[in-house]
DNA sequence: GTCTGTACTTAGGAAGCAATTC
DNA sequence: GAATTGCTTCCTAAGTACAGAC
């Protein structure tokens, strides 16, 4: 094993060369929670039976388990069956009441000892286009096997998106498409059609059609679109629920996949492929020990049944396009879930203990003459103070996106004496680009890292991958990898956030919620958490803005009028009328006409409408003087009010009959600046958060005690920061942190 | 040590829905 | 009551992590 000396550094070879970690074991105490949660060290009672016979000999319908209430206040559970399926009841909300969290967690290889459920629910059988609806090839309309027109319909329904428009969307989707042409016996009709050609194919019909259907299903009567919903949901209900070791539990994507385009994000090689169909010979079901295995529907077998409780799948299938695996798998608010998540950030809380140590151990190794460690070094450094992602090595059939590992010679660009932009592209193909000031060492080791003769292209870290640095990083905490600094330091930074926060008692809600997200933007933005600008932002900016400067406006008259009623005011109180002045001539004015260009839209929408309603009646319509009138009032209304700002306020007696007396318009007054305060508060907020994704924390990095603190410390509703789903995912934190919780 | 497969979390966009505005 | 808008949920793609085979 030759060693190379590369500048003042000793050269081992790029990842082939044994790894020497500094052990460093878990000497320190792990003070977890001060929950009544006790990791209970079970042992593994793995069974694993796979491959059984698939038919089961006990049928469903005779299977009867019933739920009561026990003496000692304990919650069986009920499985009842009716002619097809499992009829899952559970008397007493067990699933709600299950608090896992004050049970103690058990810690072992076994993740459940009963599970039974209904299996999996199919998309629809193809529904064919109607005889007059066709792709048209080469001008002429061809009828299509059904196999094929199906997927001429995938890509038909989304001809106006950016997917169809995408040249490699279009070569995938073409050359999958004449494969199913080809298998299922070619153009039907003219019979010797071949279909060799994309730019032939005009898919406008299809389109149309399905364009029709979904203004079809639009306009459907609330009544009708009820009677769908209930419908769906009744043919869902057997699949949403399983029983899990006696309990009713959620289960999260019961639903296969249905045949699609494959949507692949930024610039993917595959997207557009197909995604064929999932039969019910694909799928491996997941069921507990003596379970009774689902009735496949009829006429087809499952793939496999296992009883694995090794795991926390149900069912699982092979996707065509990168034979991968997807399962069904439980809801959020599950208890297994939960407990997942709950470990999840006992870990990230136990970082918190080490970090110091493992931030002393980088910063010495930055300056090793190991290339081997330096790389280990600065790559923690990146991971830890940038919250990259580990950065795995990925396929030429993949989105060339990159992570720490990963990085290359592009990624990075350097700039004295320790300036270092990054630009690549993330998960996702979420660009990152940061401009940023390093470590002094940091950044003279990553400028070795790029000596000659590293080019484009190559590898930055190219000693590293994540198994490498994770193996590393465990050195320091057991199951510390690179993934549990990410969470550390998002709920780190939003702890300090907190800490730091000035929030008063009689706050309003709205502002300490603008404060919870402002910290909650933080955490979003260390994590590159991104979203899409809305089409419409700058559009919906605009109104808010117009609408605070005429509620401004409003309440200024409000404050003349009262001038007018009392001038004697004016003297008394110079403070309170001094923003008469600062609202300038021309500012009203410009109110004035945003008013009128709405009424005048307003009127002439609603004399349309109107008449549209009266056409459909067959009822008189209404003569074009009712419009001319109404435009006429709105012009009589403007030029009033221009009078009113040009002559310096001299409101009518009516206006001022309506105003009420002093206290009356004061009340008003008041009434207006609560409005002002939270359209400003909100448009702030909504502006903010515009490219940045706050959900994405919120969901999966925060511990979600913190915002429970929060809520508890300043008096916010939680349901002001957690949606009914994320209170039921985070039932445990809810009910487990109080005001004074720390992370 | 490397490759592959499996199992799980994390992610943004689309679709659905409810609140608000007209 | 309809249209619009913004928030929530759903969908499924795209990551991380690691065990086991070679």
């Amino acid at each position: 094993m030759a060693t190379k000396i590369t500048g003042s550094l000793i050269d081992e070879q790029p990842l082939k060369k044994k790894v020497k970690l500094s052990a460093r074991k878990n000497d320190e105490e792990i003070p977890l929670s001060k929950l009544k949660i006790k990791l209970k060290n079970k042992e593994p009672q793995v069974q694993k039976i796979k491959k059984e016979n698939l038919k089961d000999e006990r049928p469903l319908n005779k299977l009867l388990q019933h739920s009561e209430k026990t003496p000692d206040g304990e919650t069986e559970t009920k499985i009842e069956s009716n002619e097809n399926s499992l009829n899952i009841k559970s008397e007493g909300d067990s699933e709600e009441s299950y608090k896992w969290w004050e049970e103690g967690i058990q810690d072992g290889v076994k993740k459940w000892d009963t599970l039974q459920h209904n299996g999996v629910l199919f998309p629809p059988p193809y529904e064919p286009l109607p005889s007059n609806v066709k792709l048209i090839y080469d001008g002429v309309p061809v009828t299509l096997p059904l196999d094929a027109e199906e997927v001429a319909g995938f890509f038909g329904v989304m001809i106006n998106t950016d997917h169809a428009k995408n040249p490699v969307f279009q070569k995938n989707f073409f050359a999958d498409f004449q494969k199913v042409l080809k298998k299922s016996g070619g153009v039907v009709e003219p019979k010797d059609t071949k279909i060799t050609v994309f730019k032939k194919c005009d898919f406008s019909k299809i389109f149309e059609y399905y364009e029709s259907k979904r203004e079809e299903r639009k306009q459907m009567s609330r009544a009708d679109k009820k009677k769908i919903k209930d419908e769906k949901d009744k043919l869902e209900e057997p699949y949403k629920y399983c029983i899990l070791d006696g309990r009713k539990e959620q289960v999260g994507n019961f639903r296969v996949e249905p045949p699609s385009l494959f949507r692949g994000r930024g610039q993917h090689p595959k997207t557009g492929c197909l995604k064929t169909r999932v039969f019910p010979e694909d799928i491996i079901l997941n069921l507990g020990p003596g379970s009774p295995v689902p009735e496949p529907p009829s006429g087809h077998q499952w793939g496999e049944i296992r009883r694995d409780n090794t795991v926390q799948w149900l069912a699982m299938w092979k996707e065509n396009i990168f034979n991968s695996v997807k399962y069904v798998r439980f809801a959020a608010n599950s208890s297994l879930k939960g407990i997942s998540d709950y470990k999840k950030f006992e870990k990230a809380r136990e970082l918190k203990i080490h970090i110091d140590a493992i931030r002393d151990d980088y910063k010495k190794k930055l300056y090793s003459k190991v290339m081997f460690e330096r790389q280990i070094a600065v790559a923690t450094y990146l991971i830890d103070v940038f919250a990259l992602r580990a950065g795995g090595e990925k396929g030429d059939d993949e989105a060339d996106t990159v992570g720490c590992c990963s990085l290359r010679y592009e990624h990075i660009e350097l700039f004295e004496p320790n300036n270092v932009t990054f630009d690549f592209l993330g998960k996702d193909s979420i660009r990152y680009y940061q401009k940023v000031e390093v470590d002094k060492q940091v950044f003279k080791s990553l400028k070795l890292f790029k000596k000659s003769p590293k080019k484009k292209g190559d590898q930055l870290f190219d000693r590293l991958d994540p198994s490498i640095l994770n193996k590393h990083l465990q050195g320091y905490m057991p199951g510390l990898t690179a993934k549990v600094f990410r969470t550390y330091n998002a709920s780190k930074t939003m702890q300090d956030q907190i800490d730091a926060m000035d929030i008063k008692a009689e706050e309003p809600v709205q502002e300490k919620l603008l404060k919870y997200n402002a910290a909650n933007r933080e955490v979003a933005i260390l994590c590159n958490h991104q979203k899409s600008v809305s089409k419409n932002h700058e559009t919906s900016m605009q109104k808010a803005n117009d609408k605070i400067q005429e509620l401004l406006w409003q309440k200024i008259r409000l404050k003349k009028c009262l001038l007018q009623l009392k001038p004697d005011l004016k003297k008394i109180d110079k403070k309170f009328f001094a923003e008469i002045d600062d609202f300038k001539k021309e500012k009203e004015l410009e109110v004035i006409e945003k008013i009128y260009e709405r009424d005048i839209v307003k009127y002439k929408r609603k004399f349309t409408s109107e008449n549209e309603k009266r056409k459909e009646k067959s009822e008189a319509l209404l003569p074009d003087e009712d419009l001319k009138e109404w435009l006429e009032s709105a012009e009589k209304s403007r030029a009033d009010l221009i009078k009113e700002v040009e002559t310096g306020a001299d409101f009518s007696e009516e206006f001022m009959k309506k105003s009420g007396d002093e206290e009356k318009i004061r009340a008003k007054i008041k009434k207006f600046e609560e409005r002002i305060q939270v359209a400003f508060i909100q448009l702030k907020d909504r502006d903010d958060n515009s490219q940045v994704s706050l959900g994405t924390s919120k969901i999966n990095y925060i511990d979600p005690r913190l915002s429970v603190m929060f809520s508890k410390k300043f008096g916010v509703p939680i349901e002001r920061l957690f949606t009914k789903t994320l209170r039921d995912k985070f039932t445990w934190a809810i009910e487990s942190a109080d005001e004074t919780w720390r992370f």
